[in-house]
DNA sequence: TGTTGTGGAGACAACGTTATCTCACTACCA
DNA sequence: TGGTAGTGAGATAACGTTGTCTCCACAACA
């Protein structure tokens, strides 16, 4: 045999022929055996077993999927912003989980809000021929997937809706969980709200706004432009630009932050200047250490693993044949108060 | 052509046929046209180009790995001990980047500390036929991996060394750092040093033991059993003995937590005691929000971007018939000074 | 003009598997 | 005893692609 090491070295692997000529019976009964088809004598099946794994036999899926009649890879494509935020890996995992049950292997990628990406992610799990994507998409046209959904392949949206396309999709209810928490902070006497944004083109982003102009609504507000901060991404700029609030003439008394970074953007800021005790904040989603902060940060949590168990039972019924009329989830947020968003104004800070 | 919408239809794929019978070519020019090989005719290629675009043509990986000499099929695995943990997530974005940059796709999978699951997973991207596996092993016989390096798969370990197996690995040097911690606690004055410890089988809860008992024989110490706590995994088994610790007759004066989830029960068992800044605090590994507790907790800081990078590098000139003898890295730590780290051990609270 | 070389394109086999068809054999009953 | 199911297992083709071989047209050369 050929030396063995690190490196890539030339022992190619077993194929059925091999097993079938080992345990002398045909390939197409080592098929059978693999495929624990039942008509097959079970001493054979013993012998077939036994050759395969003396010969480290592993089936090729490729192969598998070329012939068989379904075509299924055992492969599913879960698409999100990015592996690496807490909500999309919760949300990775929880697939993964239910994947793992069905012996079906996950190919993970990051849209990073780049529709550009989101097609090359899209394009890949097409050439891999998945059987199913959980996708939380970027772009605000899905009508390029349509070609994949005729060639059988189902699609789940999570987080986003699909436009211009028919699919399944499990959402958090944004706007209901905004609504929530910015009437929480005006119950707490706040109307100098300050609101802060992800980019307009997120459809979460745009639904959080929406809930915070209905809380507005609600008291016979309407939002106030110098209080609405939009196009955020990172905790820097959320920082720096709640700052600058502080620091203006009318500053907020109250903030929300419509996700993870601009919340904790805003705690940087607002402990900057010790307003801790003074500046309340609700934040949407919630966060590892919100509670550990002070005053623990309260927020509107999400359930990003429901979300993701629901998206995955809807694939795998999918994929298992469902064609009925397409499915829209909604899952409901929680608020959970914990210091932050139950400062009352005060009587300083109080806005004219 | 049949119903579209979210179910299964059954409108079959486009292949190289019927492209080249749409382009009036034979097959084995769509072929070379779709692999850019230079030998076509500019106009020919464009008929092809245009006939692939206007069936939609994706190309089938399976088939054209199961057929190429490489047998490359586009894929690599990354199998990690948990995605949704940060460590591991930042792990796999890192290798992500690396692998979108060569167009190749990534199947990844949460070991769990289970040896078993380490099995499957490895059995399914071994069945999948990937190009190559990183990987954050729980088991500690790798030896059976041994047949895949020999059909040609390269493996290159993360977080934790190959066992009974030569194999490329990038590690952090987890003694090291350990050993920085603990003696940053010993020159602030503390003699009675908890230790809270991760799985005594994780090479790297090991590796940070040896680090702790290093540096307590340093300074002519040695490890006190009742102040070492191993074999802890979650926030809530590190809170409930880091707060036993506090109320024995003889507390520690300061904790080493060896793992991230350990560090924050630490915090939270201190911080229920209001002995915030009267106990000091090391945590192996940063964490998001560790700089606005109060006070902001001291960590030894892994690279693991950095990591992942050298591990994917490595990988990829595997791939690329690299076959020289296998490496080990070490990404070293950076002990980050925050606050919790340097409270000096009390009068009150010393140690006879 | 005949020969050789070259580059572009097609014919065909093969990769490892599963679906289909066929066949040998047993068991049962008239 | 002959005929008919039923059952287990092999032979063969096919999935969509790439590697190899062959062929043809055309240019270059003696």
């Amino acid at each position: 045999m050929v030396e063995g090491g690190p490196g890539r070295t030339m022992g190619s692997r077993a194929t059925m022929k091999e097993v079938a000529a080992l345990a002398r019976v045909s390939l197409k009964t080592v098929s059978r055996v693999i495929n624990d088809e039942p008509t097959v004598n079970a001493e054979l099946a013993q012998r077939v077993r036994r050759a395969a794994s003396q010969l480290h036999y592993q089936p090729n899926f490729g192969a598998s999927a070329l012939r068989r009649l379904d075509g299924r890879s055992s492969t599913i494509g879960v698409l999100l912003e990015d592996l690496s935020n807490p909500f999309s890996a919760t949300i990775y995992r929880a697939v993964e989980e239910a994947a793992v049950a069905r012996s079906v292997s996950v190919l993970g990628g990051s849209i990073e809000e780049d529709p550009r990406r989101e097609h090359q992610l899209t394009s890949a799990m097409s050439r891999h021929r998945v059987d199913g994507v959980i996708i939380a998409p970027a772009s605000r046209d899905h009508h390029y997937l349509r070609q994949e959904q005729m060639a059988g392949v189902p699609f789940v949206f999570i987080d986003r809706p699909p436009r211009l396309l028919d699919a399944d999709v499990v959402l958090s209810d944004s706007r209901a969980g905004s609504l929530q928490a910015v009437k929480h902070l005006l119950r707490h006497g706040h109307r100098r709200i300050a609101f802060l944004g992800d980019l307009t083109t997120i459809y979460t982003a745009e639904e959080r706004y929406r809930g915070y102009c209905d809380a507005l609504g609600g008291a016979g507000l309407s939002p106030d432009a110098s209080l609405v901060a939009r196009d955020l991404r990172t905790i820097e700029a959320a920082q720096l630009v709640a700052g600058q609030l502080l620091d203006s003439p009318l500053p907020p008394t109250a903030f929300y932050g419509g996700q993870n970074l601009l919340t904790i953007g805003a705690v940087r800021a607002i402990r900057e200047r010790r307003l801790q005790q003074h500046v309340a904040l609700v934040g949407f989603d919630d966060f590892l250490l919100s509670e550990l902060l002070e005053p623990a940060v309260s927020v509107v949590a999400q359930d990003p693993a429901a979300i993701a168990r629901e998206a995955a039972r809807l694939l795998f019924a999918r994929i298992d044949g469902d064609d009925g009329p397409s499915t829209k989830l909604m899952i409901s947020t929680t608020l959970i108060a914990r210091g932050s968003g139950e400062i009352r104004v005060t009587t300083t800070a109080k806005s004219s």
